[in-house]
RNA sequence: UCCUCGGUAGCUCAGCGGUAGAGCAUGCGGCUGUUAACCGCAGGGUCGUAGGUUCGAAUCCUACCCGGGGAGCCA
């Protein structure tokens, strides 16, 4: 197909020819005669100026009256400038006004959360989502290319469910015509049938968990990948899990390096993302969590954030010093740094509140428990890569678990955890094959056997060794990211009390 | 469910018993190369809601509503 404008993208292959550019104003700039149009396409950034001198009137009137996110038909003359975003700006001949947009809400400036949640369909538009969003595509995209290049088949598991499988406290209820529905919350036991039909399938959908979460690293509506592989024991799912990450992250810096750069992402931690990831055992890392070497590790942390503490409060003393004598445009700058001084100050102030508290929970902490999230952030600082966690307690694993031939008392699960205290994206292991162990299960976890009836059915007819896992998308792209929170990685997030926009 | 912080102009915040403030946004004016441009002027408010204390409440107290952060649980 033939477009009748070019691509802010695609500029490079225009440089000295005159195209037309459509989209949105992002920001203005002016004097007398002159223009600079800050025109954003969802493909990049692009300034335009327009010349009083050199353009009709009405495109004159039309670069005068745009107001912010103005929508826009600018055509002229693309020129190298080293100094533009995207390297290029364009010589305008000619602008056209497609819609004058009213005054709108979020502005050059910064915004709380809460009304940038309110108003999440405009705040898509700025360039810290475009980029997060872009992330999010790339890491897409890899998934998909990761299975499909071996040979794994994309198949989607049901969301509306009718019995509820690990108790009904998290899970979303609904009628279902005279019965109750459920959505799902994980499309694992689904995935096992299709990889009994198929061999080797990987789910891609949304999962809904009722959990009453508040913070960073939940939504009630979130994206899971799930690959479900006959054959496979719980060392190639490690190491399939493993070449999956490694493959995303080399993706993401290879083709997002300028979204990366928006975000101000540190990419030296996601370079080093590479195989082979430290594998421990549970035990191992009950071991790591409990040892001298963690508490040196934390002593350590905590002199170091004392001194940066130190560092930004003379920084202030100084910036108040010169406070008085600085001009005006001086005094914005100092304001906004004195924004950035005072939110890191609560961010560490936080963390060396936390820290005793973290090492105090490892000291406790006893062999058959899960780790809380401060455990798995302590184990996580000892590596500078992503690990996996496996050979868990079965107690406080899923029912369908395998349990190690070697130790009845463990469990064939694995965990990857990302490193900078990201923590789990990914979750699973080696399934059941027996069906009487499997009906001790269901009984011993109190959970209904009617509904497992179809399920006990696969280790009826070809039972086979089989494993898969579950990533969580959100997560994942926050990692990558490097953001505080995942809420902003998915394009309109769903939390305990927000269902709008 | 629990702990904690907050709700003042369209936005971000200051004011914390005595006449409601700043920056940004908006409007008008100025400036021919700006980079969150800059300079000048102007409009813009039931200080979350309801009670209470007080001569006087944005400010103190109580309750409720809404939101942020965290815990548990998890991807």
């Amino acid at each position: 197909m033939t477009l009748d404008h070019t691509y802010i993208s695609e500029l490079a292959a225009s440089e000295g020819k005159t195209v037309t550019l459509k989209g949105w104003l992002h920001n203005k700039r002016g004097s007398k005669g002159l223009y600079f149009l800050i025109l954003r396409d969802g493909t990049g950034l692009c300034q335009c100026v327009v010349n009083e001198g050199e353009v009709d009137d009405a495109s004159w009137t039309a670069a005068d009256s745009a107001t912010q996110e103005s929508a826009l038909a600018v055509t002229g003359l693309v020129r190298a400038d080293e100094r533009q975003v995207g390297g290029f700006e364009l010589q305008v001949t000619r602008a056209e006004l497609i819609h004058q947009a009213e005054e709108y809400p979020i502005t050059p400036k910064e915004h709380g959360i809460d009304f940038l949640m309110n108003h999440r369909h405009l705040w898509l538009r700025s360039r810290r989502q475009w980029a997060i969003m872009r992330v999010r595509n790339r890491v897409i995209m890899s998934i998909h290319g990761f299975f499909q290049e071996q040979g794994f088949i994309q198949m989607d598991a049901p969301i509306l469910t009718g019995n509820a499988v690990e108790g009904t406290s998290t899970l979303f209820e609904m009628d279902y015509f005279d019965t109750k529905a459920y959505l799902t919350q994980s499309g694992q036991l689904h995935g096992e049938a299709m990889a009994m039909a198929m061999g080797r399938i990987y789910t891609f959908g949304p999962t809904f968990r009722a959990e009453k979460s508040k913070t960073r690293r939940h939504l009630t509506e979130f994206w899971m990948i799930e690959p479900e592989m006959a054959f496979y024991d719980l060392a190639m799912t490690m190491q399939l899990a493993e070449e999956m990450l490694v493959r995303i992250v080399a993706d993401a810096l290879r083709d997002c390096s300028e979204e990366l750069e928006v975000l101000g992402r540190d990419t030296a931690p996601l370079e080093r993302a590479t195989g082979p990831f430290p594998r421990l055992t549970y035990t191992e890392a009950v071991d790591l969590l409990k040892s001298d070497d963690t508490r040196r590790m934390v002593t350590e942390k905590m002199a170091a954030l004392t001194d940066e503490q130190d560092a930004l409060a003379a920084e202030r003393t100084d910036n108040k010093a010169r406070y008085g004598q600085a001009k005006k445009w001086e005094k914005r700058k100092m304001d906004a740094r004195e924004i950035d001084i005072q939110t890191r100050l609560t961010d560490i102030e936080e963390q060396l509140r936390n820290l005793p508290r973290w090492q105090a929970s490892a000291d406790a902490f006893e062999w058959g428990s899960d780790f809380g999230g401060s455990d798995e952030t302590l184990i996580t600082w000892h590596y500078d890569r992503p690990i996996i966690v496996h050979r868990f307690p079965q107690e406080f694993k899923a029912f369908y678990m395998k349990r190690d031939p070697d130790n009845d008392r463990l469990a064939l699960g694995m965990d990857v955890l990302a490193p900078e205290g990201y923590g789990e994206i990914v979750g699973g292991g080696e399934r059941a094959t027996d069906l009487a162990f499997l009906q001790r299960q269901v009984k011993e976890h109190g959970l209904p056997e009617e509904v497992f009836t179809w399920y006990f059915d696969l280790r009826r007819y070809g039972s086979v060794p089989h494993s898969g896992y579950g990533l969580g998308l959100e997560r994942t792209v926050t990692w990558i990211c490097g953001l505080h929170h995942l809420r902003e990685t998915i394009p309109f997030p769903r939390t305990l009390d927000r269902l709008y926009p």
